[in-house]
DNA sequence: TCTAACGTGCAG
DNA sequence: CTGCACGTTAGA
């Protein structure tokens, strides 16, 4: 109906290659205007472009001066020619420019001055993402039709006309959302829309955009990889094959509670756009599910493993599946939706965008309103069995965690056993390289039984007891899933509850954090769908610095985001599948990140470390990774390649790390000359099961001139079997070192070891703690 | 007027 | 599909 984007485009292009001509006589690139924006721009069907929202914690950022888009800009040397936002700084909320005015009374937003949040949205200026047009609801004189408010975006949605129409956005997550998409290794990166298949006609078929993407065609299907296979060989079920909806990704977080959100006195800008009236994309009732069950689809892999925190991002469901409510009857009450409601459990109101939710009639125009909304019913209906089916599994895993059944699936989907190494065929099925692949001289058979097991090795390090097989990486359409943050709120989290009877409760946030604090992780997921103000609480950094995803069977989009909305200090993805897009946009966004754990990953993946700066990093783990051998070494060593004037920064991207763990690699002197160069903190080293190391490499680490010389305080060299007794002459020149581990070195001595202690005892009084694994004493 | 950088098209 | 280039916008 009303404005035909195409016919605008057009008219832009010709008026751009007119201003081509004009002002750039060669095009070299034989780009068109970039922005297409109409003299008239105010008028519908213009794009406004976005801006900065200068608050959140991106836009506070200083320019990291590392990225490819720093080392771009003049300041850096660059020659400035890609003119993009560093990329720690790049807007995670673009706003609507303060000169946006409503198309229809050519004002601006007016949502500052109300209160209630109802007003506040009917007043605010919303831009729609599919025919550009920018009002307030309010304005609208279209009552019958709901907008679809993107919550991605602030003052984004699908607006009632072009909702009504049946029409889909030309761009995802509207306009202005660029998070990156542009980053190299963006895991955000813009989809290009599906070839139009753009009539109306299509409007049967058409589901919402993310799922048009062509990955989610029919066809796909045949490229897609094999589906993972349980250990019965049998192929679980892919969620996510099948629910490639477009979700809101963090529906939970924002609108877990929308009455209670109604209720509190806010100056968040993303309450206001999410009025329970606000008719939300429904499809998102599977959209974190099934990201989400499939990190819980294999609660058996936990139990091999002493999980800190099974990466259960039950917050993010948000919605109201009468097993979740099962689950947190006894301590809310939380009205319950229909099955395939996806949002609010709220403790108060319930689903406010239910019927009999008063909040919700009370508004007498809803422009936008939830309303279900899925194109293909039918095919809707099916998703919505399958994805419970996968939530119930889900729980079950979460419940898992605490080893306690919060329910019993009868499910009689494969199960999947722990995938022990020792099952070669499993093994084969999962890791063909690794099947008859040995690194470094030891075979996998007996790597993954390595460690704590044998020998009480090592410090701090993730041992593989069975070697986990990391599964697949899961298909391509998972991980290149469009997946956006949903921006932070803005405002800081409440600091009291809000009761039902506008009173707020008498505990402070700070107790209630106090109390958070004994909680587990998986207990913090659970408060986190109590209510929007404990999910915001339950989020706080402070109660997630430790994030561990050990043995993760798949990192999906979603649980990036998760750890990106807690910042954790330390991470850990050690036998994950981990990409190397995602761990690279994982970097990029984790600028406190101190410690990060990818043990057991592939290199493909670790190599995003190569590309991405983590300048805080402390500890870096990569015992294990497959294919990490010296010229890798090199490469995550090297300082950045680009020695363009200007360029100064020379220094190793790990120069600050002090902790590095590099059990079980090839390496040879090579690697560690380089690390003796580019590591001046160095303090602890873990070598063990490095079978290429020798007297050699002791005496490159602890040569004069070395910072590794006088910075080494643990060395671990256990199971290294080319060291002999001649490397202990070598550690008499570390001035630091505290701790030699020599366990099951077969060419070092018991005798060595005790004249070590001998001669040492002069000046640095050492003790063998167990069988040549020296220790200082004091 | 200047700087930052958004959004888009195109080459590879 | 990805990364680069750049016109143009937004804000200071």
């Amino acid at each position: 109906m009303a404005l035909s984007l195409s016919g605008d485009d057009e008219e832009y292009d010709s008026e751009s290659e007119q201003q081509r001509a004009a002002n750039r006589p060669k095009p070299k690139m034989g780009t068109s205007s970039a922005v297409k924006l109409p003299p008239n721009r105010t008028t519908s069907g213009a794009r406004r472009r976005r801006t900065r929202c200068r608050k959140c914690e991106a836009c506070l950022r200083t320019e990291c001066g590392e990225c490819h888009f720093c080392k771009d800009m003049k300041k850096f040397g660059g020659p400035g020619r890609m003119k993009q936002s560093c990329i720690m700084r790049q807007c995670i909320a673009p706003v609507l420019p303060h000169t946006a005015m409503c198309v229809v009374c050519k004002e601006a937003g007016k949502e500052d001055t109300l209160e209630d949040d109802e007003d506040k949205f009917n007043f605010m200026l919303m831009e729609c993402s599919i025919c550009n047009e920018i009002v307030h609801p309010n304005c609208l004189k279209i009552n019958d039709a709901s907008g679809v408010v993107n919550d991605e975006l602030p003052n984004c949605w699908e607006c009632p006309k072009c909702n009504h129409a049946g029409k889909s956005g030309k761009q995802k997550r509207g306009p202005g959302f660029k998070y990156a998409s542009n980053l190299p290794g963006s895991l955000l990166r813009e989809q290009k829309p599906v070839k139009e298949e753009g009539d109306i006609s299509s409007a049967a078929k058409r589901r919402p955009e993310r799922e048009e993407t062509p990955r989610h065609r029919p066809e796909d299907s045949l490229h897609r990889p094999p589906p993972l296979l349980s250990p019965s060989g049998l192929p679980r079920p892919r969620p996510e094959d099948k629910l490639r909806k477009k979700r809101k990704l963090f529906d939970d977080d924002e609108e877990e509670d929308l009455s209670v959100r109604k209720k509190e006195k806010s100056d968040d800008p993303y309450f206001y756009k999410l009025p329970h009236q606000i008719k939300t994309e429904d499809e998102d009732e599977g959209g974190c599910e099934d990201e989400e069950d499939k990190q819980g689809r294999e609660p058996h892999f936990q139990s091999a493993v002493e999980r800190k925190w099974r990466f259960g991002e039950t917050e993010e469901e948000g919605d109201e599946k009468d097993f979740k409510n099962e689950l947190l009857n006894s301590c809310i009450k939380t009205p319950v939706g229909d099955s395939d409601q996806s949002h609010c459990s709220s403790p108060q109101a319930g689903p406010s965008s239910e019927g009999g939710s008063e909040t919700q009639e009370k508004g007498p125009r809803p422009k936008a309103r939830r309303k279900r909304r899925f194109p293909n019913r039918e095919l809707s209906r099916e998703l919505s069995k399958a994805l419970n089916q996968e939530i119930l599994k889900t729980e079950d895993c979460l419940a898992n965690e605490n080893r306690q059944p919060l329910k019993v699936e009868p499910e009689t989907e494969n199960e999947e056993p722990k995938r022990l190494f020792r099952n070669g065929s499993d093994l084969g099925d999962q890791r063909p390289h690794l099947k008859t692949k040995e690194m470094n001289g030891t075979p996998w058979e007996l790597r993954h039984f390595y460690p704590s097991q044998i020998t009480p090795l090592g410090f701090n390090r993730s041992t593989p007891t069975n070697r986990p097989v990391p599964p697949r990486s899961p298909p391509k359409c998972v991980q290149m899933e469009r997946h956006v943050i949903r921006p932070p709120p803005i405002s800081p989290p409440p600091d009291r509850l809000l009761l039902k009877d506008g009173k707020t409760h008498v505990v402070q946030r700070e107790v209630w954090m106090k109390i958070f604090r004994y909680l587990s992780h998986q207990e913090l997921c659970v408060c986190m769908r109590v209510c929007k103000t404990w999910n915001r609480w339950c989020c706080d950094k402070r109660l997630w610095t430790i994030i561990d995803l050990n043995r993760c069977n798949s990192i999906t989009p979603l649980m990036l985001s998760g750890i990106i909305r807690r910042q954790p200090v330390s991470l850990d993805l050690s036998w994950t599948n981990i990409s190397k897009k995602q761990l690279s946009w994982l970097i990029n966004r984790l600028p406190g990140l101190r410690v990060l754990k990818l043990a057991g990953c592939s290199w493909a993946a670790v190599s995003a470390l190569c590309t991405t700066s983590c300048p805080l990093l402390r500890t870096l783990d990569v015992q294990w990774v497959e294919g990490l051998k010296d010229p890798q070494m090199r490469d995550l060593l090297s300082p950045p390649t680009d020695n363009r004037p200007g360029q100064l920064d020379n220094r190793c991207k790990l120069r600050n790390v002090d902790d590095l763990r590099l059990a079980g690699l090839d390496i040879t002197d090579a690697s560690l000359r380089l690390i003796s160069r580019q590591m001046p903190l160095l303090s602890r080293l873990d070598l063990s099961y490095c079978n290429h190391i020798n007297d050699q490499s002791v005496n490159l680490l602890t040569a004069t001139g070395t910072t590794t010389r006088d910075s080494l305080t643990v060395i671990n060299l256990s199971v290294c079997n080319r060291v002999t007794d001649h490397s202990l002459n070598f550690f008499k020149r570390c001035g630091s070192i505290c701790q030699i581990d020599l366990r099951f070195c077969k060419q070092v001595t018991k005798t060595a070891c005790e004249r070590f202690i001998a001669e040492m005892s002069v000046s640095v009084p050492f003790r063998l703690k167990e069988d040549k694994l020296l220790q200082k004493t004091s």
